[in-house]
DNA sequence: AACGGGTCCAACCGCCGTGGA
DNA sequence: GTCCACGGCGGTTGGACCCGT
C-alpha cells in the first residue's frame, strides 16, 4: 500500500496562481495564520492542495520576500555557503534574508554554477601556466578520502610537518574562524557538527550516508573539498599569494 | 513573420524527519 | 515500537519568454 496523497487530487486546481487566489490566501493567513496547511485551503475556500498553498506563500507571497536580482554580495555568499553546505538550499536561504530556497536553487542552477565552471576552467588554465614555478599549487588539496572499504586515505598535506604547511594552517584557521563566525551562528555551527579547534578546522561529515570522518590530529576533512574552499577564501583576501612567495 | 533552441522560474512531485496517538 | 499526518526539503519539470537565424 502506497503512501496516501497529501490531499485529494480530484477537483483541485494546479498550475500558476491567479491574482484572486493570491489575495484569498494572503487575507486568510493575515487573519488566521497558517497553523494547519492541510486544512487551510478548505477553510479559505481555495481549490488548492495545502502543500501548494504553503509553497505559494513561502516562495512568493510572504511579506518579507525580497524580489529582484541578486546582488554581488548575495551571489558570493551563495557560492561560499554552497561550498560549505552543498545543496542544502534551505540552510543557505536562512543566511540570506528575504530570499527563498527555491529562488536560490534557481539562481544556482541558472547562473552561479555556470559562472563557477567558467572560473574553474580559467583557474585550471592559470594553474597550468604556473606549473613549474609553484609547488604549493601542485599539491592536491589537503583532504582525505574515504575509500570504498571505509579506510581513510590521508594525503601528504595532512601528514607533512614542514613549516610552510603550519603557516598556511594558521592563516586558514584565522579565516576559517572569522568566516564561519561571520556567516553562521554558534548554534548553527554546533548543529552542523563543525568544530573549530586550535590547530585546525575540523569538519565531521555526518550526512545521510552516515560515513563519519574520524577526527584526526591535524587537518581532517569531509567529502567537501574543504582546503580548496579555504584557499579560495584566502585568495580573495590576497593572503595566499604572499604565502606562496615564501 | 515564423521557427527552433536556449534560458529562466514558478510550481509540482516524492521522499524524509518529526511528533503525536 | 508502530502507524499516520504533517511540514519541510531538494530535484525536476512545464511553459512562458527571449534571441538568433
Amino acid at each position: 500500500m502506497g503512501r496516501a496523497p497529501c490531499c485529494e487530487k480530484v477537483g483541485l486546481k494546479k498550475g500558476p496562481w491567479s491574482f484572486e487566489e493570491d489575495q484569498i490566501l494572503i487575507k486568510f493567513i493575515q487573519l488566521n495564520g497558517h497553523s494547519n496547511w492541510r486544512a487551510l485551503p478548505k477553510k479559505a475556500g481555495l481549490l488548492r492542495c495545502g502543500k501548494s498553498c504553503r509553497l505559494r506563500w513561502t516562495n512568493y507571497l510572504r511579506p518579507d520576500i525580497k524580489r529582484g536580482d541578486f546582488t554581488n554580495e548575495e551571489e558570493e555568499t551563495i557560492i561560499n555557503l554552497h561550498q560549505l553546505l552543498g545543496n542544502r538550499w534551505a540552510a543557505i536561504a536562512a543566511r540570506l534574508p528575504g530570499r527563498t530556497d527555491n529562488e536560490i536553487k534557481n539562481v544556482w542552477h541558472t547562473h552561479l554554477k555556470k559562472r563557477l565552471n567558467q572560473n574553474q576552467n580559467s583557474t585550471n588554465q592559470t594553474k597550468q601556466n604556473k606549473n613549474d614555478n609553484n609547488q604549493l599549487y601542485d599539491q592536491p588539496p589537503c583532504s582525505s578520502e574515504i575509500k570504498s572499504d571505509g579506510e581513510e586515505n590521508v594525503d601528504r598535506c595532512t601528514k607533512n610537518d614542514n613549516n610552510n604547511d603550519k603557516d598556511i594552517k594558521l592563516v586558514e584557521l584565522t579565516f576559517a574562524d572569522d568566516f564561519l563566525k561571520n556567516l553562521l551562528s554558534e548554534e548553527e555551527i554546533f548543529e552542523n557538527d563543525w568544530n573549530l579547534e586550535k590547530d585546525c578546522v575540523m569538519i565531521k561529515d555526518v550526512d545521510q550516508s552516515s560515513k563519519e570522518v574520524e577526527e584526526m590530529s591535524s587537518c581532517s576533512s569531509s567529502d567537501i573539498d574543504i582546503m580548496d574552499f579555504w584557499r579560495n577564501v584566502i585568495m580573495r583576501n590576497g593572503e595566499l599569494q604572499e604565502i606562496n612567495i615564501i
